[in-house]
DNA sequence: AGCGTCACCGAAAACCGTTTCGGAAGGTTT
DNA sequence: AAACCTTCCGAAACGGTTTTCGGTGACGCT
């Protein structure tokens, strides 16, 4: 009466080749699709490694071609909600490219990053993503690494790095093009955090574009947290003038702004148009009306991270950021 | 001019050896600080390996001893809020404990799930988390599998398998409870769909909290999606009865009926309090008055299945399922 | 029949970096 | 001189896979 004991054994080649009636050779080029073997023998080979669920050893081969087909993703922090879409798609394109992901989680803290590093050579990965907690630069892993690093979400302060980051200046822009497209002219702007180069960036973006339309922005950017608290404290501002339409800096912040425009009777998107940043999903579901948002494609920027990651392994990657546009989903909350 | 490639050998100990002039040997025992080496040719050795930055191989090392000191997490969405509380507790775990995660995401796929299954066995993982999408047991990943696996948030059919999952039935007596303490005796119920296990277990714990209280729900438990817009929709039918509290199935739900019921002039907590289930901090957060809720210690979760995996590996499991008992985050719109 | 060619297959080596085992050199104690 | 430490080294083992290379039998050609 034992806990039943995970005991069975890993089947290896060895055991193919003698339930195939062959040597561990032919059953390896059989399953390798090598040429010198028969169809015959080939089918049967095939056909015991089915039934044995057999799973060549991943690490015997490391060891001979040098590739471990593991890579390593260090995050800063997971509970962000940036670092998941990332993640995703990043192992989207790794899951199809037959790599597997060492997960880390440095939890914002400097040293359990660099123990990290270390774990994460030690297994030999055949490189690394790292995924920032702000759009703002960071330091690079280290120097003369063995492995090709891509940074993502933050760039390197190494403009020779590999970096693949949003794209928050046009961001703002497509927001403002949006507007206008719908006939909005008096437009505000309400945004978090002006320590976020993700919030000035924005800014930058939708001023640019109204200024290309000979606009100016209706009153200042109005900075202050990334919260609901903040788009509705910020409206009673925002009406003093003549407003008919709100870029708020995160669907968090439209969304306050959505809550306070109700409870003062303004419609929208009738009397006022909002749009937000990010396309959250579960952010968005409550609005009312439905939010319009600028989903900033993090999971393509996790694919387009883990294609660079390939590119660089085979040297082909010529290093420098890269920026991933991003783009509008049209809701009701812009009369769309 | 050559992109920098990472193109640095990775430094063995043989490199070490060689530079420190002693033998590969002397060397692994100098770095491993076994006792048969002076401590000159210690200091000298360590000095080298520093210098070269080096890192031993975890896979040579594995082939001695026959442990990777990874393990597999498999998750079946990653979107789902519920899954990344508990990939963070497990990583936590696993890190103090040197184990390194190796993350898939099999995206609600069973076929997909499977090759993942043999990445991971390939690649000889030393246990397997497994997370579910649904509080609802799913059937084991397979027999005889050779290593442990833990399934968490989703138990296994088989009862013998390890399990750790959340109490909801703990923890809709727990929301009961906490309404009651607080003077609450009209308890209305408004909960998601009742095909989730996680909506008819909390409700049944609610009403067992409230029958041994000599009490009964105010109508009927009323199922529906886990959506603001049907907290919302709710709140109609709650107010045809006289309550002076609401359950509620989710924090979504929860928001959606504070929402509702401010738009009535219902005033929170002073004539209905309000609690739900989940502890969303980002739903949380935006809610008027902050919203009571109970937390279901995900976190927790994912470390015990961590141990639990430690446990199994040193065949010191009995299996069977363990649930991780809940607690109340006590707000505002309870009163408290 | 004898020979060369060809397709197929198997035994054994190579492979990787580490740890460990047995032993050896040299000095010290008994 | 024998016994014993200390300190180090060479070589084996580890565990699977892939690869090399020589062998075997069938077959065609003269």
């Amino acid at each position: 009466m034992t806990t039943d004991a995970p005991g069975r054994r890993q089947v290896t080649l060895r055991d193919v080749a003698q339930l195939a009636g062959v040597s561990v050779a032919t059953a390896s080029k059989a399953i390798n699709g090598k040429a010198e073997v028969s169809a015959e023998t080939r089918r049967r080979v095939l056909d015991v490694a089915e039934r044995l669920s057999f799973t060549p050893n991943a690490l015997a081969r490391a060891m001979l071609d040098g590739h471990t087909g593991t890579v390593g993703l260090l995050t800063h922090d997971l509970e962000g909600r940036f670092s998941l879409p990332i993640l995703m798609g990043a192992e989207d394109a790794f899951g199809a490219g037959r790599s597997s992901v060492l997960l880390c989680d440095s939890r914002g803290d400097a040293i359990r990053e660099q123990h990290h590093l270390s774990t994460l050579l030690g297994r030999r990965v055949d490189g690394l993503i790292v995924v920032g907690s702000q759009t703002d630069a960071r330091p690079p892993l280290g120097r003369d690494l063995p492995v090709p690093v891509v940074y993502t979400y933050a760039p390197s302060t190494d403009p020779a790095d590999a970096s693949v980051v949003p794209d928050n200046v046009t961001a703002g822009r497509i927001a403002v093009e949006h507007l206008l497209a719908t006939g909005r002219r008096r437009i505000a702007h309400v945004s978090g955090d002006v320590t976020y180069a993700a919030a000035t960036d924005r800014a930058a973006g939708a001023d640019a574009a109204l200024a290309e339309h000979g606009l100016e922005r209706v009153g200042p950017v109005r900075y202050g947290s990334w919260s609901e608290a903040w788009g509705r404290s910020s409206v009673a501002a925002l009406l003093e003038q003549d407003v008919d339409a709100v870029v708020c800096g995160s669907d968090q912040i439209a969304r306050g702004v959505l809550d306070a425009l109700h409870d003062r009777g303004v419609r929208v998107p009738d009397d006022v148009a909002v749009i937000g940043f990010d396309n959250w999903e579960p952010m968005i579901a409550g609005c009312r009306p439905a939010l319009t948002s600028i989903d900033m494609n993090f999971q393509i920027m996790g694919r387009r991270a883990a294609e660079r990651l390939f590119a660089s392994q085979e040297g082909r990657d010529p290093g420098g950021v890269e920026t991933v546009t991003p783009r509008v989903i049209v809701r009701e909350s812009t009369g769309g």
